[in-house]
DNA sequence: TTGCATTCCATGTTTTCCCATGTAGTATCC
DNA sequence: GGATACTACATGGGAAAACATGGAATGCAA
């Protein structure tokens, strides 16, 4: 059992588009970088896809070999492998952490989802995902429609019970 | 058959933030922690959740991940889904404590639910709960509201009985 | 030579680590 | 049996290390 993300929270994003990773996080791309030793700092892997995802997906070196051994089992030239491989190989980068524990967001990744000062981490257990606090606000709206509806009182975890979702 | 949390209590909480661990949830803990071994010290995952919630969920980690794969069964996307993944993942943090039998509540969770120098912690079976204590107090109004309807003499074992709930 | 990226250095704050103390409760000893 | 030693537990304080962030200097390429 690896390691899971955890935490969410706000970062400043300079200038020159640095950010710093929350130290938490770090911990979890040492631990997922195989290539990792003594001294260095982890690498990790930044999927940023097409127009139609507004927040940028990270993977651990692990979790990307793991993603790409699972793509490689899809049918040679369907339709969905070509999609996924032009989301995971064409439209991603890789980064990777400095001494100082930030890592640099290019400009056109920023861009593209909107960054200007500050970026809102989210983790989501084997990746974390890195949004323009004001587009991650607005996508947790539904979500917070529904457990407002939720009898007063009531405790999330019945959630858990029944498969059924919507 | 793991072992369960007992028992509930006050806890003083320095500036620092630290508060000691209930010796014997600390048993509890370390059962319930696979990677634990001799000499080290258990981990767990506290969940501290939205606005909505004004306590702290501890679990163990074999709890943490009993939680992670019951949500991975579910649909993925459903609003369900989504919403336990965001407080299961993104509104908790991983704890480790330390050799004196303390944990570290970091500020933003200790001003989150209130807390300033005393945590009342409140053992639920396979998970215990940290609570500002009178928040705590408030919140379990309506129980002795409860417990005060029944008749004189009452066993309050009869609660038992019946599966009907309110 | 202006624009962008990389490296190095600086600083205030938070967190961690190590050591110390008081107080129960329990075991030990003569 | 009554004093003494031990141990586990809850708590406190100070020093050191880590963290998040800012800025200047350097490299280099269009």
């Amino acid at each position: 059992m690896v390691r899971r993300f955890r935490g969410e929270g706000a970062q400043k994003v300079d200038a020159k588009g640095r950010v710093s990773i929350p130290a938490s996080y770090r911990a979890v791309l040492r631990d997922g970088d195989p290539n990792w030793s003594e001294g260095k700092m982890p690498e990790f892997v930044i999927v940023y896809g097409d127009s139609r995802r507004d927040f940028l997906e990270c993977f651990t070196i692990d979790a990307a070999n793991e993603v790409d051994e699972r793509i490689s089992r899809m049918p040679r030239g369907s339709r969905k492998r070509r999609a996924l491989e032009r989301l995971f190989n064409g439209q991603s980068l890789s980064a990777s952490v400095d001494e100082t524990g930030r890592i640099v967001l290019p400009l056109k990744q920023r861009q593209k989802i909107g960054i200007e000062d500050k970026a809102y981490f989210v983790a989501m257990g084997d990746t974390f995902q890195i949004w323009k606090p004001e587009t991650y606000t607005a996508s947790e709206a539904p979500i917070d429609e529904l457990l407002d509806t939720m009898p007063e009182g009531a405790d999330i975890w019945t959630l858990l019970e029944d498969g059924e979702g919507d």
